[in-house]
DNA sequence: CTACGAGTTCGAGCGCACTCTAAGTCAAGA
DNA sequence: TCTTGACTTAGAGTGCGCTCGAACTCGTAG
């Protein structure tokens, strides 16, 4: 599989393999006899493993750290299991974090629908006449 | 409350603070006479709330908007409600990725602890002897 | 009076994680 | 043969969110 393929199949743009190669968090690929990297699928599992330690939050030099575990090969399974039981810990620590927010968010939500619903309470005490609608226009910004 | 005293109780820096007022997510500050910025304790609600926006993640120019909208005033409610419905959406689909996540972390670190198992196992069938402690270092790195 | 510490402004610098450009190579199809 | 397009490298540039430094001004304690 050559990068372009590699990139479509990994949602990752050939530039960030290439840099990711670079700084060691993909192992240096065998290149075909004119220098182009040529890849065996079993790279997307690593890949896809490498976007879950994004996506929850870690920074590259920690999966770095996992990385070069990893190509030590056995005798680093301890390590490599507790960097991950950290992570996991600081994951954990962060989603409870961030139900805590949502429940403010909810309240503050909560706060703008009562002030709304007493506008609108106010409208309706308002003489028969064509009202201002309220809240109409779509929030839409960006 | 000057800028040092604020820094203190909201935990940002005082560079901070002034970083934040420069690019408008707090509202300019009044000056005692020697053009230092002296703050009301309110402030520090608004500080708590912004920390929170940026836990669950949101971008500055986001919070600027809303912090524009509620500049603004009354009438702009209903845009700042959408504004907040939008990024709980977020969160909470940012929460649910975060939870498929650990349930891969949990995987992973499981197959580790067969892994150790499995060497505990085997090292188990090796004849009477001092074995090699295995995974007994701590693990704590950086 | 002087020294100190806490503040001021303006602008530069930093760390992270990409993202892109430039200039070149190569293989396959018209 | 020529063109196209996917690839190569080295290195520069970007956007974000701070973070820091330099040079200066005050008000107060000794």
């Amino acid at each position: 599989m050559k990068i372009g393929e590699l990139a479509k199949r990994s949602g990752l743009t050939a530039h960030t393999i290439r840099y990711y190669e670079r700084i060691g968090l993909l192992p240096y690929a065998d290149r075909d006899r004119s220098s182009r990297r040529d890849y065996d699928a079993s790279i997307l599992v690593w890949i896809e493993f490498l976007g879950r330690l994004k996506t929850t939050g870690m920074p590259i030099r920690d999966m770095l750290l996992y990385a070069e575990l990893r190509d030590r090969g056995s005798g680093t399974e301890a390590e490599r299991r507790a960097l991950l039981e950290r992570h996991r810990e600081s994951v954990r620590a962060h989603v409870d974090e961030l139900n805590a927010c949502l429940l403010v968010l909810d309240t503050k939500i909560g706060g703008y629908a009562e002030t709304e619903q007493r506008m609108k309470d106010y409208d309706a005490t308002l003489p028969e006449r064509r009202r201002k609608p309220v809240g109409a226009r779509s929030p839409r910004t960006r």
